[in-house]
DNA sequence: TACAATATGATAATGATTATCATTCCTGAG
DNA sequence: CTCAGGAATGATAATCATTATCATATTGTA
């Protein structure tokens, strides 16, 4: 994909939310896909519900998420086990995980958005989305 | 045949901010050496720079931080390369990550006290620590 | 001392992610 | 319209941090 590059910067990529710029089939199809999960998932678990309706390389599913996340349109976290996890960056939650069993539970605040504001300004870096978790260890492994 | 008392078991006299438990030669020499790191550092690395002062295997390195992570003792974060990187829990900083380049740049400030003492009460977890990490892309890279 | 339980270390195995590379698709020039 | 260059794709091999194995060493206890 080649894109003008006078207008290199004028697509989405610089607003986080807005409407998508001009991506593949396929990345588009990867986005959509996001879209439509309620959690987050695996690039493999993604691969497996767009086989379902599309037949995609699983490394192209990776190189789209890798882009996607570039776009700032999708964000991703990492879980115990070492999986990376995607989700679109509309969806802000954030986790509390026991260390010993791994069961993850949603936390439903989020304090920190004015601190984004401010390192927005204060570092000339443009911040697409952030990870905010918890680890310990839940009642019954206590 | 009777040890040497100095070296009873439970090196426990080494603590100092956290109460430690009975933990082995081995488990204990891992503490103390992540202690001295002044950045969090991988396993492999925590490895290397132990090997230089006592023998140990890198099975070992592993399960010591698994323990220790268990105990609320260390922390851990994960790199955008996979890497998991290890820091005692006193260590409470977080970082801005440029999700093109890599670099990582350390953030002072902390908003997540409070909700910390909130979810201790309302989820019945014991929470030991927190990962925050902002992702974008730096100036140079945008 | 003998026994059971745990820790250790060397090494093989695992598995998610990346790199490779040949093929296909797209786009713009001529 | 046709062609060439560049990007995207997909199948697969390679990578590499982390885990699992398993034999040995250590520890605690009776
Ligand atoms: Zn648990
Ligand atoms: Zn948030
Ligand atoms: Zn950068
Ligand atoms: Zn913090």
């Amino acid at each position: 994909m080649d894109r003008d590059p006078s207008a290199e910067k004028n697509c989405a990529a610089v607003s986080a939310v807005p409407p998508p710029p001009g991506l593949t089939p396929g990345q588009q199809a990867v986005l959509t896909a996001l879209r439509q999960q309620p959690q987050p998932l695996s690039a493999q678990a993604l691969h497996g519900v767009m086989a379902v309706q599309r037949s995609i390389g699983l490394a192209t599913v990776y190189r789209a998420l890798d882009l996607l996340k570039l776009l700032g349109l999708v964000q991703h976290r990492v879980t115990l086990s070492g999986e990376t996890l995607y989700s679109v960056v509309e969806h802000d939650h954030h986790y509390l995980t026991c260390l010993q069993c791994g069961v993850s539970v949603p936390v439903e605040t989020c304090p920190v958005q004015e601190l984004v504001a401010h390192l927005q300004r204060t570092n000339s870096f443009r911040i697409y989305y952030h990870t905010l978790e918890f680890f310990g260890v839940c009642d019954r492994c206590s």
